[in-house]
Parts: structure tokens; sequence; C-alpha cells
DNA sequence: TGTACATCAGTGAACGCGCGTTCACTGATGTAC
DNA sequence: TGTACATCAGTGAACGCGCGTTCACTGATGTAC
């Protein structure tokens, strides 16, 4: 079948933008190349013709998903006060929502443990999204106190949901959200 | 050969503590049963007649790896004034080494996204260890203030801890875990 | 206008490999006589 | 005291399976003549 000049690029965007899910969702060695291509509506042997390789669909799953659970936090934000922004932000990343959804959220609380023993290369990437999260978080205030407080903020509420997700009980996992936004407020 | 009394309970709680570093390290899908053997000193086909699936050692290793870590800091704290306890704590968990050595640290700081995918009766384990080490650092004072306290300070930490491993540069990576400290002293 | 051909995204069988698990076997030693 | 046997922790070949990857092939459509 011949198809439209857009036609290959769109199936490769669309495969990368299920597997930004999937492997929020699974983790990395959590779902294979056939079962990726599965939820694409394609077979496998076609992944070769888009992806050099598993890991290189990695690297872009990573970037995509930053990029989405980023821009729906910013978009969340704009019609905010400037002044409240931040806790807009935090208030949202610290939602239920966020807990139960891996599959949209932040890629730290998503497989942040995993990460450490992926490739250097496909580590970098982490490296350059956080900036963009604690830029969004500074916005305004560029001193290095007002860093620090962001890079704490985050990291904190990253733990957070990590823990609230780990955890079986529903009312622990409650309470550390619970106490992880009174952190954020106080 | 014939052996003492003694010896398979001692083979068996060897390979368990090989088990638990090496799960931390790797995580639990990075190791397999014969290499986990290996570590022992053994071959892959004698570990059923230890365990009964690779899910058995899973729970056992994890309640290992966190008696033994929870074990280490509390060793750590027993000198300290009762009053600086918490803050030796933290300073300890917060520690260079701690980020530079998985394997004998905090289980949810190595393996707590994964750990959210892990079957119902794995993650139980981690609610109770979560509790223990709750109790660890509101001991002396038991209200609830003092309890949400400790659990925002504590997952602020395990998200600091899986940040600063995860991140490839090694300035980054010191700089989230001085903003935690600071979270930490603040 | 009609026919032959080139294109190329996607198919599905097949590969080598490592996984968790099973099982017949080994062989050093304690025990029975 | 010496010999035959039972014990049982550990060995290593083998299993079915899913993985990432390769590759010869398909078949609908645009293009050439």
């Amino acid at each position: 079948m011949r198809y439209s000049d857009t036609h290959k690029s769109e199936t490769r965007a669309r495969i990368v933008k299920n597997a930004a899910a999937a492997f929020r969702k699974y983790g990395v060695d959590g779902i294979g190349v056939a079962a990726l291509m599965k939820k694409s509506g394609l077979t496998h042997g076609g992944f070769y013709a888009h992806f050099e390789s598993k890991d290189a669909l990695v690297g872009e799953a990573i970037d995509a998903a930053f990029e989405q659970s980023l821009a729906s936090l910013a978009d969340s934000v704009e019609t905010a006060e400037p002044k409240q922004r931040r806790d807009v932000l935090m208030s949202r990343y610290l939602s239920d929502a966020h807990r139960d959804q891996p599959a949209n959220g932040c890629v730290f609380a998503a497989m942040g443990s995993e990460a450490g023993r992926l490739k250097p290369a496909l580590r970098a990437r982490f490296d350059a999204h956080f900036e963009t999260m604690i830029s969004l978080l500074t916005q305004g205030s560029d001193n290095a106190e007002a860093r620090r407080a962001a890079i704490a903020r985050y990291t904190a509420a990253i733990g957070a949901i990590i823990v609230a997700r780990a955890v079986r009980s529903k009312a622990l996992s409650d309470e550390v959200l619970n106490a992880a936004r009174a952190l954020q407020r106080g």
C-alpha cells in the first residue's frame, strides 16, 4: 500500500506517544517491542523501519513523556496569578490524580529509581528535563536561594508520589500525600 | 556430602543477604536466579531447595534489605543526644555515601518506582517498613503533627536520593543533595 | 485510456539468547550392623 | 573395626517462553509509457 507523505512520521509519532505512556506505566523493562507496536495497531516487525533499537525509542519516549507532563502542568498554571503559580503547580503535582495515573505523569515519579540504571545517554535526558521543571518553579526569581528551594520542593514531591504509589494501604498513601502537601505549604 | 545442622539455613541466609544487595543495585528484574546463586558460590539448580520461587526470595530480600538499612541508621544514631537524633538520621540518609551505594541503602530509594508495580503481597512489605522508619524519626513525640512532619521529611529525602542517583551530572546530583539537606535543616 | 512496473510501510516467520523452573543425578559423610 | 547403605545439599542438562532483532515477502497505489 502506498501512503501519504506524512503517514510514516505520523505512525512514528503515535508509537512514541504510546511508548511514553507505556514505559511510565509498566517500566522500560516491563513492556516489549511487540506489545508496544500492538498498542499502535501494528506488528512488531515494522518497528525497525522507525527506530534503530528499543533503546532509541526509550530515549525519544522519555523526552516525549517529560514534554507532555510538563506541558500539562504549565497549562494548568497559565490562568493562575503569577504569585500563586508555584503553589498551583505543586498542588497539581501532589494530586490524587497524579498518583493514580503514572502513565500521564512525571517521569521521575514513574521511573526514577530505574533511571539510575539506564545508560548514561538516557540518564542525561533527566538532567535537561529536571532543569525545565526547576525553571517552571522559579519563574520570576532567579537567585540561588529560589533555585535551591525549587529543587527541594520538586524532589520532595517526587519522593511523595513514589512512596504514595509504592505502599499498598490506601490510607497510608493518602497520609503521605497530605504530609507532602503540608510540607509544600509550610 | 553431608552437612552440619546449620549449614542449609546458613546458605539460605547468605542467598537472602546477597539478593538484598543485588536487588537494590540492579532492580528485581535486573538480576536473575542464576546470577543470584553465583553470588553465593552456588549453581542455579539448587535455588528451589531453598525458595518456592524467585518472588518468594524477593519478599525475603526486601525485608532483609529494610532491616539492614534501618539497623545501620539506628546504630549511627545511638550515640547521639536524643534531641539531635532526627537530624543525625536525616543527614546520614542524605549523605554522599548513601547516594553512591544503593546496594546498602534504603529500599524505597533503590526501588521505589518499581515497587508500585510489584504484586500486592510484596508492596505490603513497604508499608510495614515505612512505619518502622517513621517510628525512628518520631521517637519521643508521638502526636499527629510529629508523624506528619516525619512522613514529609522521609519521603522528601527518598525523592532527593532517587533524583541524585538518576541525573547524570555530578554537579546537579550534589546540588540536589544540598538542597534536600537545607530543607531538612530549615 | 490501459497496462506494466516501482515504491515502501507494514507483515510474520525465524534467529539466538537469557529467563524461571524442573529433575535425574552426584558424592561426601553419618549411621547401622 | 570394617563395610554397606541412607541422607540430602548441591549440580548441570533440559524445558517452554518471551525477549530484541532480522529479513524475505506482501500488496495497494502512484508513475511511466
